[in-house]
DNA sequence: GCAGAATTGATATATTGTATCCTTCGCGAG
DNA sequence: CTCGCGAAGGATACAATATATCAATTCTGC
């Protein structure tokens, strides 16, 4: 999990630079994805708002929250998965424009992973030739974790 | 796009052999997706189905037959894309295991593609690395296509 | 303090998908 | 042939995810 303060602050600076405001709303949303330390939907994360401030943080605003902390790259969200997780290289100095994520079909467990350049290249390749000038640098790979693996078997 | 006719009678006779019946509904639900030629929504596939033929296909209906055919292989769900596309392999002599798809961001334009085994190795080898056994032979990429990429410069 | 913009509230609705229960249809055993 | 059983489809309700819209409130720079 990452740090958490540093974390916070790291994404009240984000939002500065940005030109909006890291209000308690927005901070309570992006808390509540850091600390679950995986990924969370977001009537999830409404209902986790819910219930530990006693704030009522209706869905509609989580939506419009989570769009906005997508746009400062503080969190991602996941199509396949439906889901939202907080970017695990929020806390890092240099810059990532690539995030690759593995989610299991079974549990929808989420585990960030790293490709190689080489594997990136062959993706992008294989996009070109097909007629499209660029894929997303994010991409949802959906698979297997080694629990749910063996529970099918 | 496929040939309807032979696709349509190897829907039959996959069919048969998973023991299921290639009912009126099943192929007209199947039907509208090969001349379609494009992924559908399964409510857009209801839709369809009731302008063309004039019969009431709920979109329960569609739901259920979608699984189906996906069960036999004749379809792809996208789940990016929450649409459906039919296996453009359906009238392939050989086996496929591996169905890649790209899916344009902007348009939801899906084009289906083929990655290098090098490509899917270093996938593989990457989600091993992050504790997943397997990764699914199903994989979507989201992407730009050279005409939506245009438009939004 | 005020004007205007950013933020939030409130409500409605669209889209996608699942659950349940009942009816109908087709096929094979007797 | 018909009877019964399981497969297939109909009908209805509802869950989950997401967007649209407009009004109210809050903040910020002047």
């Amino acid at each position: 999990m990452l740090d958490y303060e540093k974390a916070i602050s790291i994404a009240e600076q984000k939002c500065l630079q940005g030109g909006i405001r890291f209000t308690q709303r927005r901070r309570q949303v992006l808390s509540v994805l850091i600390k679950a330390d995986t990924a969370l939907s977001a009537y999830e994360i409404a209902e986790l708002c819910n219930t530990n401030g006693g704030n009522k943080m209706p869905a509609m605003s989580v939506y419009r929250i989570l769009d906005l902390l997508q746009d400062q790259n503080l969190i991602h969200r996941l199509e396949i998965a439906n889901k939202y997780v907080s970017c695990s290289h929020m806390t890092c100095s240099h810059e990532h424009d690539q995030s690759q994520f593995l989610i299991c079909g079974g549990c929808r467990h989420v585990e960030e992973i790293y490709l190689s350049p080489d594997a990136v290249d062959a993706l992008q390749t294989a996009a070109s030739s097909a007629g499209f000038s660029a894929i997303s640098p994010q991409l949802e790979i959906k698979g297997w974790c080694a629990e749910c693996r063996q529970s099918n078997e």
